[in-house]
DNA sequence: ATCTATTTGCAAATGATTTGCAATAAGGGG
DNA sequence: CCCCTTATTGCAAATCATTTGCAAATAGAT
């Protein structure tokens, strides 16, 4: 479901809203967003670190700058590690995950569940500005053979 | 939607259970098993330990048990710290939370989406055994009116 | 080319969770 | 009730992901 666009396109997108900020278009932001482009399934901060040649600490403040620009989308499977996909131009990013239990192949699920069932949940509780978090898992095909 | 069982049902069902596993039945597991039955939120190993007078260590451990166990449950709300909420005797445990973003109230959520969903994905994709970890976020009525 | 604020790299700090190991306690047997 | 074997605890140190302090490097405007 990752919209994958082009380099040029992203690379322009950073500017005018890197520039909207004060902030600077700098060689490890643009290679990690390069990285995510090619990787059509999220990567942990690590992962993007080894394929790169800058300090894991640029990666990780990278990472949280994009994700605060609404470029990169951070997902949590609930092992302890964060993993980060990028975002298209008009993509809120919004759709889940099927994670294998044993080899950590990943799915992309694009369909999520009605929006009346969330907000009857915010509007029972009367909570406001209510989001979700949804994932899945199971044994893939592979590892169901093995 | 937490059941909350009386003491006795809870230290019966933990003396059986350990007994088939050759565990034992020690006094730091009684007690964090007494500490959740009286909260009816998910605690974190942290709160658990300030509230009884053990060690870390050992409540992790114990927590670690009990899950294995099926006594207890573990959340995730993406804030890097486990949560953990008391099973009852025939409880899955299977329900959702609506946690307030800003001072991290939490509501149980007794409804799920139709189990239509969950099969029909993996059945799309091959995966077999598959569950989900479902948990919302929003704003409480206390902290919108602040 | 110059100047200034933002970034980077590196090392050290943090916070959650785990682990090694010797001391301690639980449960069965006598 | 004492003993013995094995599971468990406490404590300290180790891990792991992530963050932070700070001086050196660099982007962008002048």
């Amino acid at each position: 479901m990752a919209v994958h666009s082009h380099p040029r396109q992203n690379l322009a997108e950073l500017t005018a809203r890197l520039r909207q900020r004060d902030r600077r278009i700098t060689g490890p932001r643009q290679l990690i967003l390069d990285v995510l482009r090619r990787e059509e399934h999220p990567l942990t901060a690590r992962q993007i670190h080894d394929l790169l040649d800058c300090d894991l600490a640029t990666v990780y403040r990278s990472l949280r700058l994009l994700e605060e620009m609404a470029m990169v989308k951070r997902f949590d499977f609930g092992d302890g590690t964060a993993r980060f996909e990028l975002l298209g131009q008009n993509d809120d990013g919004h759709h889940h995950h099927l994670v294998c239990r044993e080899c950590s192949t990943v799915v992309e699920i694009g369909e999520c569940f009605s929006g009346n069932f969330e907000n009857r949940i915010a509007r029972q509780h009367g909570f406001a500005n209510v989001s979700h978090r949804l994932e899945f898992f199971g044994l893939c095909p592979e590892c169901q053979a093995a």
